[in-house]
DNA sequence: GCACTATGCTGCCAAATCGGCAACAGCGAG
DNA sequence: CTCGCTGTTGCCGATTTGGCAGCATAGTGC
C-alpha cells in the first residue's frame, strides 16, 4: 500500500468554531452548549441551523447519559440547572485545546503563516540551530523565521526589549523578566587535539591547562565569567593567552594543535565526533557548569508561531544528547 | 409543561472512562487517539471492541476533515505524522473537563460520596457559614462536611498540617504554606446601640471610642494584632478595657447597651440588620481594614469533594454583599 | 376574553452515519 | 512458498441524526 501522501487531502479552507466542534464533538454536547449560552431550545435552534426538535432530542439524550436534569424546565423558560452549570463551565476547556490543534495544523499545512524571531549566543547558533531550524522549516514551510547570532548577554537584552520571541545561549544570571523554559547544565573544559600534551591526562585542571599555550573566550562571553576567578586562582602569574570573541576561533586554535581551548563541548562537537578534537572537562573544585537554555519572556503566553517553534525546539533538545551533558 | 424533576433518569452506576468519551467526543477522535497510543488500526479496534474497519474509516474521515493525513502509513506500521502529534498532544487535554464533570455530577447525584473538612474563625462561623452549608448540603446530600469553629491562628494551623482541606478566616500575615484563594477586605469599626453617645458621631476614631466603655478581642483573636497600635496610640493611658475572646460575646456586649464593641461587621450583621445595633467604622489615619479570605494549602490541588465546596464558597462569597465591605 | 406569537416536546419518516462481515493486497518470518 | 499479520475497501444492516407537522401551554396586545 502506498504511503499516503500528506497533502492529499485538499481543504483549502481554516475550519470556523462551528465546524471545528462538529468534527470533535458528539452533537448533544455541542447543542447542550448553545442551549446553555442562550437559554432557550428554538434561538439555540437558531443559531444551529437546525429544528429545535433535533437541540431537544440531543439534550435529553445527554441527560438520559449523564442520569440527571442539565436544565430547569419553568414554564416556557430554562434555567441550568446544578448539573448543568457542572458540565457547561468544564465543557469550556474543551475549546481551547481543539482550536490550538487545528491552528497548528493549519499553519504546518501552510494555511496560516506567523513568524518567529530567535536570538542565539555563537556556539548554539553554528551548532544546533542550524540542524533546528532545517527540521522545523520542513514542517512549517510557511513561517517566517528570524535568526540573530549574538553575544549571550544581547540575547537576554533583545528579549527584555521584545526585539525576539525565544533566545538559547548560556545563563549565568537570568533577569527577573526572563523564563528559563528549558535548561541544560554542559561541563567546561578543554579542547585539544588527540596529540596534544594535555591529552592523555586524567583529572586535568585548569593550572594543568595553564602550563600549556591557551585560548580562552574574551569578557564579553559568558563562559570568560565563569572561568575567570578560575584562571586567577590557578597561577600567581598569569602566562600570556590568546584571548578571542569567537567560540569558532577557538576552535580553530584547537584544531592548530598547538593550543588548547577552554569551552563546552557546543561549538566543537562536529570536530569531537569526527575524531579530530578531544574533549577533557576541567576537574577544578567549585568549577560550576555552563547552563545553558531557551528563554522566553516571563509572564507573557507566545503567539502561536514562536509557541510552536518553542514546543518543536524543546521536544528537540529534550531528545537530544549534547556531548558531556550531565 | 411539568417541571422535570432532577431524579428522573436513572443512571445507577458511574460512567466508565470509555463510556464518558463515548458521551462527549467523536467516535472519530475517539479512534484516532487509541490509534495514536497503540500505532496499529488493529490493535486499537481490538481495545475498542470494534472491526478495524470501522477505526480505518473513522481515521480517515478525521484527515479529510483536517485536511492532512494524521498518520503515516509505512508498509504494515504507522506512525503519527507531525499534524498527528499536534492532535493527540492537545487531545489529552481532552480528558480531565469531562471527567471531572462527570466526577461531580456524580457527586451532585449521590452516587459519589466524599468528605469536606473546614475551619472557621468564629465571626465567619457563626454567620456565613451555616448558610453557605445548607446550600450546598442541598445541592450534595452524599457529602460529608466536617466544621471546626477555631481561632483564626488555629485555622492556619490545621491547614498547614492537613487536618483541614479549607480555612475561612482573617489574615494578618499568612504564611507561605497557604494560598488565599478569596480575599475580600472589611472595615473596623464599633458595633454599639442606635442610642450609644458614640451612635450620633462622625468621622469615629479610636480616641473618641476610648472615651467609653469599651470591649475589645483578646490578643488571641486575629484582629486585636490589627488594632493594638492604634488602642496605644490613642491614649497615653489606657482605661479600663473589657477584653473577651468571643467574637459573640462582643456582639452580646454592644447589645447591652453601656459597651461599644470593636470588631468587623461580621459576627454583628444580623443585629445591624435587624437595626438593634449599629457599624461606626473607624477613621483612623492609617487603619488597615481586616482581610476576610478562603484558605487553601499552597501548591496542592484540593480532592474532588473539597474542590466542589471551595467552588461552591467561591461563588458564594463572590456575590455576597458583605456588610461594609470595600 | 380572544387572537396571535412564542415556547418546548412528540410522532413519524427520510437521510446520514456507524460498524460488521468478507475479501483484498502487501509485508515479514520461517 | 506458505502462513500470519497488517491496513483498506465493497457491501449492507443497524443506529443515529435531523426535518416536518402538529401538539399543549404560556405570555402579550388589543
Amino acid at each position: 500500500m502506498d504511503q499516503r501522501p500528506q497533502t492529499d487531502r485538499p481543504r483549502e479552507h481554516a475550519l470556523s468554531s462551528g465546524l471545528l466542534s462538529r468534527v470533535f464533538h458528539q452533537p448533544s454536547l455541542i447543542y447542550f452548549n448553545a442551549v446553555a449560552t442562550h437559554l432557550s431550545i428554538r434561538e439555540a435552534a437558531r443559531r444551529l441551523n437546525i429544528a429545535s426538535s433535533a437541540v431537544t432530542r440531543q439534550v435529553a439524550q445527554l441527560e438520559d447519559a449523564l442520569g440527571i436534569a442539565l436544565f430547569l424546565r419553568e414554564k416556557r423558560r430554562l434555567r441550568l440547572s446544578p448539573a448543568g452549570e457542572i458540565l457547561f463551565r468544564h465543557a469550556r476547556r474543551l475549546t481551547a485545546p481543539m482550536e490550538a490543534a487545528v491552528s497548528e495544523i493549519e499553519m504546518l499545512r501552510g494555511l496560516r503563516s506567523g513568524s518567529v524571531r530567535i536570538a542565539a549566543a555563537e556556539s548554539v547558533g553554528i551548532s544546533f540551530l542550524p540542524r533546528l531550524i532545517t527540521d522545523f522549516g520542513r514542517h512549517y514551510p510557511r513561517l517566517n523565521i528570524d535568526v540573530s547570532v549574538v553575544p549571550s548577554t544581547e540575547v537576554i537584552e533583545r528579549l527584555v526589549d521584545e526585539r525576539v520571541d525565544i533566545g538559547f545561549g548560556f545563563i549565568a544570571k537570568p533577569p527577573r523578566q526572563i523564563d528559563i523554559a528549558f535548561r541544560r547544565d554542559l561541563p567546561i573544559g578543554a579542547v585539544m587535539t588527540p596529540d596534544h600534551p594535555l591529552a592523555g591526562r586524567r583529572n586535568l585542571t585548569m593550572q594543568q591547562c595553564l602550563e600549556q599555550p591557551l585560548a580562552v573566550a574574551k569578557p564579553e562571553i559568558s563562559i570568560r565569567e565563569v572561568i575567570e576567578p578560575f584562571l586567577r586562582r590557578s597561577a600567581t602569574i598569569l602566562p600570556p593567552l590568546v584571548e578571542v570573541d569567537s567560540i569558532r576561533m577557538l576552535v580553530e586554535l584547537a584544531l592548530g594543535g598547538h593550543y588548547a581551548s577552554i569551552m563546552t563541548p557546543i561549538g566543537a562537537q562536529g570536530e569531537v565526533e569526527a575524531g579530530r578534537l578531544v574533549f577533557r572537562p576541567l576537574q577544578d573544585s567549585g568549577l560550576p557548569t555552563n547552563r545553558f537554555g531557551i528563554m522566553v519572556r516571563a509572564g507573557a503566553a507566545l503567539h502561536l508561531a514562536p509557541a510552536i517553534f518553542f514546543d518543536h525546539a524543546k521536544t528537540y533538545f529534550d531528545t537530544l544528547i549534547l556531548p558531556g551533558a550531565i
